[in-house]
DNA sequence: ACGGGTTGGTTCGTTCATCGAACCAAGGAA
DNA sequence: TTCCTTGGTTCGATGAACGAACCAACCCGT
């Protein structure tokens, strides 16, 4: 990891995943990668890291498993990164520090997570559980919807378009992008 | 946060969270403090971690609620570091990602976490729930064991303390230090 | 009274990741 | 032929992490 000093010796399974996903920005890519969010650019414009850093991290994700990079399309070659299973499993992480974030640092909610297949109103709990159904809902069957606390008018498309309720790893189409949107 | 950029414009829990707790080492105190390590000289030895950025790490985790310091003996004054409610609140987190840490990067069973109050031989869920109670397992009643992977032999004394079964929280008895192990 | 040990730090020079702006290249589209 | 989009790489400046040394308050044994 980081700065000449890895936790290698730390004997302990927290801080191997914290070699892989505790580096500065990687646990935002990943919730990112729940959101929908794919391709280099909507990464870069929803996050505003540098251009190289972002570079990094793609690859090492990828190298670790937890990305898959992808050509989608032939001509122009472009790519995308999708969660492996590996990444998919990093949801309850995710969760679970966003609940605790919500409870103990922003004090708003800023997105709503709920079981779209029963149709209940009650959101999911801190590993992901349905209140309604007792169950631990599979990711792909949470829809995600803006909560009171976030920002109605963000600057970016990426952010706009993350804005309408959506199911959570369901590709993000973006508008199509202006040169204001490059950083 | 570090390095002159913060999370701020993410406008989103988890970023906010990942501002307090994101930073390097900030989760590997937070799991030590779960272990029952409350010394600045426990969490020196077993982390390795350089004594200025555990000064500033204890300050941080202190001032954002998640730590309180206290002096626990007048003369000669001593301090000790202990979760508050809030640092309590991260469980879930530390959980799921040890869990995940063991299921995807270190493959090897590190410590084992059970419910201390049923007896059961199976251990904790991705966010601390007991399989045989079905309930969600206050901290405090978990008891921690040596997993196999776990290094019978380590080289300082906190992490001698840490291989008998202990339960979470349980204020950390070390043996009278020795030179040897001033870092 | 003095030296040595324990605890909980601070100081400081070196190393290295992050930042941000500029540049680059492959391939359309006008 | 020139501009635009996408997905990067390069590079100098900044600042955090590292690690070794130093420091201060207090105790104990002699």
């Amino acid at each position: 990891m980081a700065l000449g000093k890895d936790y290698a010796t730390q004997d302990c399974s927290i801080a191997g995943a914290l070699e892989v996903v505790g580096e500065r920005w990687t646990l935002l890519l990943v919730r990112d990668a729940f959101y929908g969010v794919r391709r280099y650019n909507d990464f870069l414009v929803h996050l505003g890291i540098p251009r190289a850093v972002l570079a990094t991290r793609l690859q090492t994700l990828t190298a670790h498993g937890i990305l898959e990079k992808r050509r989608y399309q032939q001509s122009p070659p472009r790519e995308e990164y999708v969660l492996t299973e590996a990444g998919l499993a990093l949801w309850p992480v995710v969760r679970s520090l966003g609940l605790w974030g919500r409870q103990h640092v922003t004090l708003s909610q800023r997105r709503i997570m709920r079981h779209a297949v029963c149709g209940t109103d009650q959101e999911l709990g801190p590993y992901g559980e349905c209140p309604a159904c007792g169950i631990v809902v599979p990711v792909g069957d949470v829809v995600m919807l803006p909560g009171p606390g976030l920002d109605p008018n963000p600057d970016n498309p990426v952010s706009r378009a993350l804005l309408a309720p959506r199911r959570l790893l369901e590709p993000l189409i973006t508008e199509p992008a202006t040169a204001g949107d490059r950083v």
